[in-house]
DNA sequence: TGTACATCAGTGAACGCGCGTTCACTGATGTAC
DNA sequence: TGTACATCAGTGAACGCGCGTTCACTGATGTAC
């Protein structure tokens, strides 16, 4: 039953990016050794060739999650352009898909409350994606201060994750809705007011 | 073994009570029942004479949670002379007791992920919270316009709840600070910025 | 007020179940000659 | 290039454990007379 190295090291990916998505779907708890393994073919006892523990598999699906998401935010800034950076981004992120879709979204939203309570080694994976999100964001930000900048970034990013988590929780789909708009509309008008506009063209639908 | 009809109440008070604390500082699934009722000193068995099953404590655990929530919004608004009732509340829930001790804070920081996935019933309950709070924030806020004044305090708590959920995601206290000191800086700011104040006096310490 | 009986709050053993992890094993792959 | 052996990716039974829920039971409380 052996399997070449390059297969094996295909196996491991499949590992990770079936629960960086799984995780993100079912919480942290939610998804079972046996059960990841059989998503992608394989039995549970072959997991620990790959992996120390859960834990350690788990940080490395955060990674991977993040990864994915921020490779998601710079192919939007790419193709984007009648709009700013800025609103793609919050489009982006306040949008149906991704409120609907938590296993291919931000892992923030999606797991936060139980990464609070997870391991420093979980933690420190999230923390790292945190900053690059905000590191991001920060970019398509216009302010004279860079401290300002970075300020403002981090805020977004706040509104950005509580509003999703908030319009997850609720049953009702127009109330959902209302939080994500209400926080779009505000963000974008925000964005408009600020002083030191260079290049950008705010649009709000 | 029976109790009178009053110390039946006063153990369903108990169990609901400790849930809302233990579900927040744990994880809706990370307290178990006969753990739950060993809290209050009693032994597993005894549960179901009080609930259907552990989700329906988990629904009235979390109306509990809003509910003191609710409460100590209200205390720090009475007791706010000096500073707006707006930046009172904005500086209770972005405190370091309040980041520290998830267990008599929000609900919503402490276990938004998982409510999204949790049952009707639960999400019910903690829609109902979060509107509320939503209402109470509606009330502090300056603008003419009554739909305004309701966007603006939905972008407040989601401001509040993401910022709290990524201070407790990350590891290294100064940067959960700086999640929190950006955001409390912007949120004041931005109400000091508002068109039509009243009698407020916003504090920038 | 006193007595006999019904009620039911709380006990603790037991239920079936799923979990993360371990380990002896299999057999294809990799390596040494 | 061919052969003999070591390696190790993946298998599946088994480990100890904790979970939510059920249920026969206990004995104090509530009620009917």
């Amino acid at each position: 039953m052996r399997r070449s190295r390059e297969e094996a090291a295909r196996t491991r990916q499949e590992i990770v990016k079936a629960a960086s998505t799984l995780l993100r779907e079912r919480g942290l708890h939610g998804i079972s050794v046996a059960e990841l393994m059989s998503e992608i073919g394989l039995t549970h006892g072959g997991f620990y060739t790959h992996f120390d523990s859960k834990e350690a598999l788990t940080s490395e699906a955060m990674e991977a999650a993040f990864g994915e998401s921020v490779h998601g935010w710079h192919k939007v800034l790419e193709s984007a352009r009648t709009k700013s950076g800025f609103s793609s981004l919050v489009d982006l992120y306040l949008g149906e898909k991704h409120l609907r879709d938590p296993g291919t979204g931000c892992a923030v939203p999606a797991l936060g409350s139980e990464i609070a309570r997870a391991g420093p080694v979980v933690r420190e994976s999230v923390a790292k994606g945190i900053s690059e999100m905000i590191e991001i964001l920060s970019k398509q930000i216009d302010d004279t201060s860079p401290e300002r900048k970075k300020e403002r970034a981090i805020v977004t990013v706040a509104c950005l994750v509580g509003a999703i988590v908030m319009a997850r929780c609720v049953n009702d789909q127009p109330t959902a809705q209302s939080y994500l708009k209400a926080t779009r509309n505000q963000l974008l008008s925000n964005q408009a007011a600020t002083p030191s506009r260079s290049k950008k063209k705010p649009s709000r639908s």
